[in-house]
DNA sequence: CTTAGTAGGATTGAG
DNA sequence: TCCTACTAAG
């Protein structure tokens, strides 16, 4: 059982059997990064005798997780199970978890979900008694977010504006009803880590000292929380491997910093790097173009794929009249591939935004083409089968509210917002939870007769589940609570297409709790045997196994289990891999795939590069834009279709197109073009916007005067109208440092807003975007209302 | 307490 | 345009 080193190009060998120093390695798109970590990690255990159970590695999503983990078995089947894989976030749930005491959590604490820290930020707002006009739960969630993934505590939060201050309050006191609901959101699975390591030194030693080596694949996705976790956990033998691609990181909105990778060297000087840039993907035509648009970019980690590919085909440029049209190009185009002999599951349609879907959808429907959509909504967050886990997560933990109070009345008991008020008021009045208000509910002279009763119902039936949850296999359980809870009467009374829906996802649920139940009972088996086969074998061999799968698989019930695996894992158990389908998603949604044909649609300046309402350029976002494309791009392996629309509905308005400037950066002998090319009447962008002047002052926001779309072509809008009206030439406006109206809040309809020039006025209208568009009146500007994005609340 | 109606908002989305 | 999330009437 050795492994062949020489399948390995130099570079990659050398990545899997670096020994001595923390290092980097930046592996471009189709350079065989999957390949390095996992030989890598099988070199370590095979050849060098590390113990598995002392290498974690560590991944973003599930399917890099179980992709890892398959390769491994194959790579070294007799350690793969005791491996760590996994990650991020389970991987920290698993620590938090063996520590809890000792972090001072409780063991069997429940993960809420980004719905259910929403629903806790509007109880807690509620709570303080804050308008939640001002500030929303978006708001403050994203803020509180925001602190977590920068470690930052709530009592270290600024509170130099009126919003900041807010949200530093509301943080606080949110993290109090956490603690008191048994609850952990997605952020604190990293950030009580952190926070943990990094106070408790005897911690931090135990675990450092027994990961000998760590592995973490997409590294230039992560964010600063997430890098000090590595850091602390690697404290101690810094065999750390991070393994990314600067020019890949398009999660920057969700946190990622790419300094993480550029500078690991600053956290660990004696990091080695290592580059792979030989690419066994694509064409050399397609990773021209692709390298075209990223060489753009400032800042980024020098290096250029190369390919001992062919040449390949020239990269088609598609000019289409508007979005259907473009949809039926690509429907044409699939199925003179599909003609030629191409199976649909070796094409892609990537589009910038969901929006862009349906359309597409319609014409593949009208075409008789097969295709699936990759992303959306994700099967966990729907509506029945959170409901139902609801009732699982109160079984599990009484203290979780946010469940309990979606199930109160779900299906509708007759328990309605003032009953369910009054109860929150005799919680708070105990500093209990929900639940145990529920309890003392028959004594509280608050609640009518009729309340009470429906209340007492309700725990009754709470009980019985309870009962239930003891007595049966968790393959039965779930269909009981559907039926003792009348869910499922409800949806079947309902008798709609939806209902059936609904109906159908929930036996989807059954068949996941089904199916998880007898995985569980069969590792347990297999695990018992090994025990007792050790046994058998001698002292020297009781120890030869792993302790946490040991405790897990002891002690854990299937339930608790179960739901720690559903709220960090998106994906149900369903695959129809029968039929032979064409693939549709968002470029994000396509980092690490690959396929022989892949369309890029919409490739418009607005679109991709994407321009929101957002009146402000920020150089930043056009870079991420730019990586963006080169993701896409870089995900064919044969042919790669690029199509822009001169007319596009966005938001139900007919909007005039203008050609990517991604597409004008293309070398001109690898592409082709198709379609009349444009004449373009006004230049819409910037030739060289990297090499454009900065902005006037850092501090400064534009006005929202001018729908940059295509201006020449259409009458001004009304708004621009105003604005030209009323600024003539005077298209910035200076607002307060620090001033942190940005994440969209604080302005609404009516509220008075000062101007630094205009003074204060009343706002008539908020029409979206970040940061939102506000008209308003100044009564000393005369008759004109000011349309403008960034004031001052008076 | 449910249902219909409407205002408001609108990238990208792992865990 | 289309969807969600809250408010007024059944």
């Amino acid at each position: 059982m050795s492994l062949d080193l020489a399948s390995l190009n130099g570079p990659q060998r050398d990545a899997v059997l670096h020994d001595g120093s923390p290092l980097v390695v930046f592996a471009g798109a189709g350079s065989g990064k999957t390949r390095v970590i996992t030989f890598r990690i099988a070199h370590l255990v095979l050849e060098r005798g590390v113990p598995p159970r002392n290498v974690l590695a560590v991944t973003f999503t599930n399917k890099a997780a179980s992709e890892m983990r398959a390769r491994l078995s194959s790579l070294a089947p007799a350690f793969a199970s005791r491996l760590r894989v996994g990650t991020f976030h389970s991987t920290c749930a698993r620590i938090l978890r063996q520590n809890a005491d000792v972090i001072g959590l409780k063991r069997d604490f429940t993960i809420y979900d980004d719905q259910d820290q929403r629903a806790m930020v509007k109880r807690v707002l509620k709570d303080l008694a804050l308008d939640p006009k001002r500030v929303t739960p978006k708001i403050v969630a994203n803020r509180i977010n925001r602190a977590k993934q920068e470690v930052t505590r709530p009592e270290d939060m600024p509170t130099d504006d009126p919003i900041s201050e807010i949200v530093s309050r509301v943080y606080e006191a949110y993290e109090e009803r956490m603690r008191k609901a048994g609850a952990l959101d997605f952020g604190d699975l990293i950030y009580r880590l952190v926070l943990a390591l990094e106070s408790d030194q005897s911690l931090r030693e135990s675990l450092s000292n027994r990961f000998e080596h760590i592995l973490v694949d997409e590294f230039q996705d992560t964010n600063h929380a997430q890098f000090r976790l590595v850091r602390a956990l690697a404290s101690m033998h810094r065999n750390l491997v991070v393994v990314g691609d600067d020019d890949q990181c398009i999660y920057r909105w969700r946190g990622a910093d790419r300094r993480n990778i550029l500078d690991f060297r600053r956290a660990f000087p004696e990091a080695q790097i290592i580059k792979l840039e030989q690419n066994y993907r694509s064409t050399k035509r397609i990773l021209r173009s692709a390298y075209a648009v990223i060489r753009r970019n400032k800042d980024r980690e020098p290096k250029e794929l190369f390919t001992e590919n062919d040449e390949g085909g020239r990269i088609l440029v598609v000019r289409t009249e508007d979005e259907r049209d473009e949809a039926r190009m690509v429907a044409r185009a699939v199925q003179s591939l599909q003609e030629e002999g191409d199976p649909l599951s070796e094409m892609v349609v990537f589009y910038r935004v969901h929006a862009q879907s349906r359309v597409i959808e319609e014409t593949l429907r009208t075409a008789n083409i097969a295709y699936r959509i990759v992303g959306g909504t994700r099967f966990y967050d729907r509506l029945e089968v959170k409901d139902l886990l609801a009732y699982l997560r109160v079984l599990h933990n009484r203290d979780d509210d946010v469940s309990l109070l979606r199930i109160i009345n779900t299906p509708p008991r007759g328990i309605g917002k003032t009953t369910i008020g009054r109860l929150l008021e005799l919680a708070a009045q105990n500093g209990s939870g929900v639940f145990a208000a529920l309890e003392e509910a028959s004594e509280a002279s608050v609640f009518g007769a009729a309340a009470k009763k429906k209340l007492g119902a309700f725990l009754a039936l709470l009980q019985e589940l309870a009962r239930h949850k003891r007595e049966l296999p968790l393959s039965d359980l779930g269909g009981t609570i559907a039926d003792l809870t009348g869910y499922r009467a409800m949806l079947e009374k309902e008798n709609t297409p939806e209902s059936d829906a609904r109906l159908q996802n929930i036996a989807e649920l059954f068949g996941s709790m089904a199916l998880f139940d007898e995985e569980l009972t069969a590792r347990r088996k297999a695990h018992e045997q090994v025990l007792a086969q050790n046994l058998e074998r001698g002292p020297l061999f009781a120890d030869n196994l792993d302790r946490d799968e040991a405790a897990l698989l002891a002690e854990g019930d299937p339930l608790s289990a179960f739901l720690e695996g559903v709220t960090l894992q998106e994906e149900a158990t369903q695959k129809d891999a029968l039929t032979d389908r064409l693939t549709l998603m968002t470029v994000h949604a396509a980092k690490g795939l690959e396929f022989p044909t892949v369309f890029v649609t919409g490739m418009e300046e607005q679109m991709f590069p994407f321009k929101g309402t957002d009146p402000w350029e920020d150089p930043e976002e056009l870079e991420e834009e730019r990586r963006l494309a080169y993701v896409a791009f870089t995900r064919a392996e044969q042919r790669l279709v690029l199509s822009y629309a001169t007319r596009r509905r966005v938001f139900g308005q007919l909007k005039n197109g203008v050609p990517s400037r991604f597409l004008d950066e293309l070398p001109q002998d690898d592409i082709e073009q198709l379609g009349q090319p444009r004449r373009r009447a006004v230049p819409a962008y910037q030739p060289d916007p990297w090499d454009a002047p900065a902005r006037p002052t850092p501090s400064s926001f534009e006005l929202v005067t001018t729908d940059s779309w295509d201006v020449a072509q259409r009458a001004p809008r009304k708004e621009q109208q105003l604005a030209d009206d009323a600024f003539e030439g005077d298209s910035y406006v200076d607002v307060t440092e620090g001033n942190d109206l940005y994440m969209g809040g604080g302005i609404r309809k009516g509220m008075r807003v000062r101007h630094a020039r205009f003074g204060v006025g009343k706002v008539l209208a908020v029409s979206g975007g970040v940061p939102p568009r506000v008209e308003v009146r100044f009564p000393g500007v005369g008759d004109k209302n000011i349309v403008a994005t960034y004031l001052e609340p008076a």
